[in-house]
DNA sequence: AATGAATGAGTATTCATTCAT
DNA sequence: AATGAATGAATACTCATTCAT
């Protein structure tokens, strides 16, 4: 049966994109078939050549949703705001948002599995630099972030920047990773106060480095 | 020019088994054909058959193999030895080893991508329930150890082992895939200094959490 | 925008055609897609499908015109004309018609080539046996503009007209495909030497038909 | 029923390559499918893709099988040995060798027409291209040739070179295509008729160029 | 112990065609 | 008169697997 309204069209087309997401997280890219995302959205493999180019075109389509569903930029980009009146509040915010129910629901029912998968996998090379390249931007703003709290003296000021992003990435990644994984509900419970723990550590960052530093 | 027995028959299984480590974790499983295999070992297909059933097991063989290589784990073993007198500094011992030279490059270039990857994909589910509980034995294995640690006085009594161990797991987690990705070598440089606060974050754990909860 | 009836219909299905033709020349009939030549003529397959039945009917269509732009075709009839005073100039003619400029345009450009294809291809074999009709008829006043040349004593009266007509043809095919695939314009250049050449070698075919049978 | 010996497998492969031959002949390259080789020669399409890397190697497969089964070519060298002694009948027999029998039924049954159409039809450039590389190495060859047998004085010593080798040219041309689409043997049976002459044509060349250029 | 030949199911992609709007 | 959406069959090609030798 035809659909042939603009309407239905558009219909047809959210649903390979649904079930493409579905069907590429639980099995990955390689072992998705177009033929299977077709019987999935109930139509054949012509209907999705006529709305997108090929097979990786249908996944860059899902990566570009991806990026609009990311959750909390905002306080990021807050905490970098040089007119903010507490950054550090915002930085909190931001990886408080990172645990958050939504976003737990997001890292593991949706294309984040998959991206990592595609990420690891040796899949598609440029797909892997497009995704180092957002990294290191990442990196940068949060960068830029512990700068702006240091300059509001909410952080010592002889913080050491590239050791503090590093020990904040380990600390998201970790968490990151951890919930994806676990099946405890310890890590969730727990997180604004793993948060005060992280930023503790930060202040405490550079006089421990120099104690260590100074041992034989 | 006839092969001449068992020596050369287990040169052809070792080189069949390197060059899949090899294409496995560079392309991933799917993308890496027996045919490719066959090519990089100096071999055809059918000699592929003749040490392996097929393909997936060819991978499973492969990641017996894994299990072996696993560094350091007599450190954390120790830390767990109800006589061993200084578990603090067996565990360290054990994370420091998980950073160090050896295991990054064992991270980078082996089987470890590989496994991630099979992992996060959905490729087969008895060996994504195997990992879950190997995961949960190291998560107990570490909670052992903790409580040892506790006995010897060498971290606060009232310390929320859950609590710890979760922490200490993002913390690793952290570390292992920060690793893989980072291009610069704060994280390995530092590694020592984060372990330490790493610790100071576990001994301030519970007094900290008590602050936490007793805010409005 | 509303497109305004016939006026704008008939400019669609020329543009169509044009398109038709000049892609089907350039990559043959198999090669060329609806979908380029809707591409190329600024519309949609379904256009095509309102002008045309379908791909062998667009094809058709074509070929009909091709009928109409038959270059000095009346220089041959007026060679058969029994009141011509003088049809060997008639014929030499035409013969120049063959290598003119328009004329090895129209091979080099256009559905020639896509004839000539079609024709070699096994495709359609209606088509094949209408092109082997066509060919006949030729032939046949091709002879008849001969005998006519002769019964104005133009050409010799002992003329073998079969054989006359065999040696023109071999001449004419020749001069085509030669025309076709040549860099050089040695050939264009000296076409009236040529066929001065071609009629004095018929002129001395049955003296030399005579002198190589009479040969051991 | 799978077939094992090396015997067997050549037979396979002679079988493909028949069968191809046959339906690229009658079908074109486009329109014949690997699926439809692979039943004509009783096997798999898998069994294609074991002796030829792709449909194109196939085809190139058969074009080189071509060279080798062209007629008379030892003839033409010797019309270019400086040492022959007769190198006009020589050339003469070169051309007798054109419309023999064994050719004309080369020209009709094999992958002459095959290779025309691929030729007249756009599809491989490189293909195409290297075809007219050979075709100027011919017409280099046939140039080589007259001049020899100008200097045996055979042939005027004021002869148009250039002129001399297209005239020959359009006749092969003109013979070769007109063989092949022909009903009647009047071309065939007035063969060595058609040669003597062609050479007659070329002898009063220059002659005949300087009477027509004097004229107005 | 290993090769070389072959199978057959599966994959992405193309394309003529249809048809509601 | 023409569009846009969709079908479905066909196509070249890949690859795990089988098996006689």
């Amino acid at each position: 049966m035809p659909r042939r309204t603009l309407e239905n069209a558009m219909q047809t087309k959210k649903k390979i994109l649904e079930t493409a997401q579905r069907l590429f997280s639980r099995r990955g890219f390689e072992r998705t078939s177009l033929s299977d995302i077709a019987k999935g959205a109930g139509c054949t493999r012509g209907a999705i050549y006529w709305h997108f180019e090929n097979k990786e075109e249908l996944l860059m389509s899902l990566l570009e949703s991806l990026e609009q569903e990311q959750f909390g930029m905002e306080f990021l980009n807050d905490a970098c705001d040089p007119n903010s009146y507490n950054p550090l509040s915002k930085l909190k915010k931001w990886l408080s948002a990172l645990c958050d129910e939504k976003n737990i629901a997001l890292l593991n029912s949706t294309l984040i599995s998959m991206v990592i998968m595609i990420f690891n996998g040796g899949s598609n090379p440029e797909l892997k630099e497009m995704m180092q390249e957002r990294r290191i931007q990442k990196n940068e703003l949060i960068a830029k972030a512990l700068k702006n709290i240091v300059s509001k003296g909410q952080l010592p000021s002889d913080l050491i920047i590239d050791l503090a992003v590093e020990h904040l990435c380990v600390f998201i990644v970790g968490t990151f990773h951890r919930s994806r994984v676990t099946n405890t509900n310890v890590l969730k419970n727990n997180f604004p106060l793993f948060i005060e723990l992280e930023f503790k550590a930060i202040r405490e960052l550079t006089e421990e480095k120099l104690r260590t530093n100074s041992l034989p």
